[in-house]
DNA sequence: GTCTATACAGTGATAGAC
DNA sequence: GTCTATCACTGTATAGAC
């Protein structure tokens, strides 16, 4: 039996690979061809609207897996468990530094105007899910919001400096700072 | 008398601005003639390495732009003045967030791979000098570098964040932090 | 579902008149 | 220097055979 989710999941995420490694004007139809090994006809036969349906299917498709691994247990674990599955989804996800952040890199040029719910609904969720489990370890209301921005950022930040300097050492650097930064702020947890 | 030289930068900041807005792959030439006014003949003349050398142009531009305002200033004055120069003039030249940073947005999709190395020097460069600033300040030698790539990333970050979610004062809220971060590790300078 | 063929606008780039 | 005309090519998208 065949499972059509998972075949379609699987497209997917190819076709993401793509759009994260050429941008979205980069990302052309006869690249994400060559890459899925699937004509134009059944391109179409699955996204009706184009490229612009694919590039939603991706995001749509992060938004998930972000929210299964990542937004879902800071909301709902004890925190200290919480924060460190985190870190260890962010580091499993990004491959160490050597993959892009596809919602950060949207949002740096005219694709923002075209995906910019999703873009800032995704960063919403996180800075928010990260804000509760740090409020739920201790940290003060005020501080929590700020820690939780500076994180995220902080990461986004890694990740084009990785990039831009070819060094995938600046993130694993750079995510190590940060949690160390979250782990002096918990109360009690000073290691 | 014409001054050639301010005529050829204000046409590279035009073409800057295109790129800032659409990304690489997305700048087009016949937007870049409708934004400069200048037909394709005359862009042709001016550079005759086409699109590649415009961009080129542009982040040549740039790195002149940061040597002189950003890094030689901090290089060369003494540190407290250096930094908060650094701030004034981060905070002018991104507009407080609305504008992002063309070295970053090349460096996260397929473009680095044309501009890696203005890329790779244009951090480097501003590493580099706000590392020299904070060990001059009174900073440990390891825990200098760290703070610069760290302030920098930050800095990547919070555009970013400020443009994913649409709001400038991300950015704002984002530098003050880093900015209180950077004089808290100086001795003897804690307001 | 997958393919080939095709439509047609837009791309970067060049040539040459002025 | 600036323009227009034009080039070869690639872009997205569609239609229809199988």
């Amino acid at each position: 039996m065949i499972d059509h989710n998972a075949d379609s999941a699987a497209l997917v995420a190819q076709i993401a690979d793509v759009f994260r490694e050429c941008g979205f004007e980069g990302a052309s139809l006869s690249r994400i061809t060559e890459r899925t090994g699937l004509g134009k006809g059944s391109l179409y036969h699955f996204f009706p609207g184009g490229k612009d349906a694919m590039a939603a299917a991706v995001l749509t498709q992060v938004e998930a897996w972000f929210h299964r691994h990542i937004f879902q247990p800071l909301a709902r674990d004890n925190a200290p468990d919480a924060l460190d599955g985190m870190w260890r989804a962010v580091d499993a996800y990004f491959l160490s530094g050597q993959r892009i952040c596809l919602m950060g890199a949207f949002a740096l040029d005219g694709t923002r105007d075209r995906f910019g719910h999703a873009i800032g609904v995704y960063f919403h969720h996180w800075i928010s899910a990260l804000q509760q489990a740090l409020q739920r370890a201790g940290v003060a209301v005020p501080a929590a919001g700020e820690l939780a921005e500076d994180t995220v950022a902080g990461i986004q930040g890694a990740l084009t400096l990785a990039r831009a300097m070819n060094d995938t050492d600046l993130f694993i650097r750079g995510t190590r700072r940060l949690r160390a930064r979250l782990m002096l702020a918990i109360p009690f947890h000073h290691p």
